[in-house]
Formats: C-alpha cells, structure tokens, sequence
DNA sequence: CACAACATTAGAGTATAGTCTATACTTGCT
DNA sequence: AGCAAGTATAGACTATACTCTAATGTTGTG
C-alpha cells in the first residue's frame, strides 16, 4: 500500500509517518518493477509497526526507547541475548513507571482528604 | 532561603528553578525590610512545591497538569468543589496510564515469548 | 577594599517530536 | 490533453521543557 493508505490504515498522520521514516522507525521499500516514480511502498508489518509505535508512544516511551523496542522485535541482525536484554529493560523501566504513578496515586489521595476536610 | 539553598536542597538547577519561577509553578517573595537587593527568598512550602513537580514529572505530567495540580493544592481562591475536579481529572489520567502500561507489559511479553522460541 | 561567590534579567541555544509549506513530479479520471 | 489528487524531498515552523550565556549588580571574607 502507499502512504496514503497506511495513514488511513493506522489514523496517523501522513507527515508523522514521514517523520517516524525520517527517524528510521520504519522503512517503505520501493517497486523494482516501476521506473516511473519513487513511490514507497509499505506492508502488513509496517502497519503493526506504527500500532507498536502509537501504543509505545502513549505510555511515555521516547522516539529513541521505541526504535531499541522495534529492533528488539524486528531486526534479524540481533541475537536473541541481546533482543531479551532490550526487552527485559524496558520491562524494568515500564514496572518503575507503574510504581510511581501508584506512589503518585496514594499522593493525590492525600491531597484529596486535606482538600475535603478543608470543606466542612 | 536563597536560590542557591533551594537548588541544593531539591537537586534542581537554578535554572531550572528559576524556568518554573517564570512558568507560574511556583513565586518567590522579596524581603519588603531589604532595600539594596532584590534577591528572591523561597520557604519550605517552595521546596514541597518542586517536590511534587518532581514526583509529577517522573509520572509524565506536563508544566501545565503539574501547575492545576499545585493550585488545587496551594490556591485558596479556588473553591473545593474546583479542587476536587482536578484531583479527579489527574487521578482517572494516572489510571488510564497504569492501564496502558500493564497493556505494554503484556505486549512485551509475547515479544519475549516469541523471541525465546526463535531462539530455540 | 579587593574580589570571589551569588543574584537578577533578558535572551539565545538545544533536544524532542512533530506539523506544515513549497516545489516538483506522477497518476488516474474525464 | 487537462486537471485534480497523490507522492517525494527539503526545509521552515511550532510547542514543550529545559539549559546556558551575557550583562550587571550585591554580598561576604581576607
């Protein structure tokens, strides 16, 4: 499919795909057959990619954390010490991120108590 | 206490400091006795204030959540009725980020398998 | 009183993550 | 053929959150 699709596909937006290319997150591969353009194209795979990318993205995790993530997951040119050992980091830094915002939780709730008995 | 006692005190720069000084997130006051300077003084609410905005950063709040969050905490114009609402709002936001982790850890996790097969 | 250390303000610079514009070429429909 | 819609590239622009520099003034110690 071409981007136009994959946008449509994924709900991101052309541009950001470009960026999230632009950055090495993905890669379209382009027709041998076609002379006439350079138009990318992109599979499946890219599809799962920017879903991995979105849901990565909304739990705080950076550009450069999601590309180690996709290498981890994709790149055939790692061993598979090493993919675990990307996998079990971010594993850690996910739990850590759990903790505090419990921590941050009970905060609140602190707060939240002060702030009603501060009503009556 | 001075800016520099605050910077040691909380482990953030001054310029840091002095960034969310002119953020709104927190207002030294000048010592009204002192004539010859106007060196900002800051007391222990100040210090509790960038603990918080540190507690809330580490859980991915922005500037902005982090400055509702202080005058729901600090503002006394504010009305309980408004406090209670941000507390609410940060709070449901805390829990749908705990959500979406756990959703990672699960998606990790079946990297992890998969990988660990692969490696078989 | 010299002078290092500290304070203030204004504004420039950096990193991250987009977002948008301009230009130019290609494709598909009529 | 004409023309709207799609595509590529380069580069400008924006927002957030710092981070640093320069200029200037103040304080405290030998």
């Amino acid at each position: 499919m071409l981007i136009n699709e994959l946008s449509k596909r994924t709900g991101i937006t052309i541009h950001t795909i470009r960026f999230y290319e632009k950055s090495g997150l993905i890669k379209g591969r382009r027709d041998g057959n076609v002379t006439s353009n350079n138009y990318f194209h992109y599979d499946e795979e890219i599809v799962e990619k920017l879903e991995l990318i979105r849901d990565a993205k909304s739990v705080g995790f950076t550009i450069s954390e999601i590309s180690q993530l996709i290498d981890a997951w994709y790149n055939n040119k790692m061993t598979v010490v090493d993919k675990l050992a990307v996998l079990d980091e971010k594993m850690a830094s996910i739990n850590l991120r759990i903790q505090q915002l419990k921590e941050m939780k009970k905060l609140i709730n602190q707060f939240r108590e002060t702030v009603e008995k501060e009503g009556c």
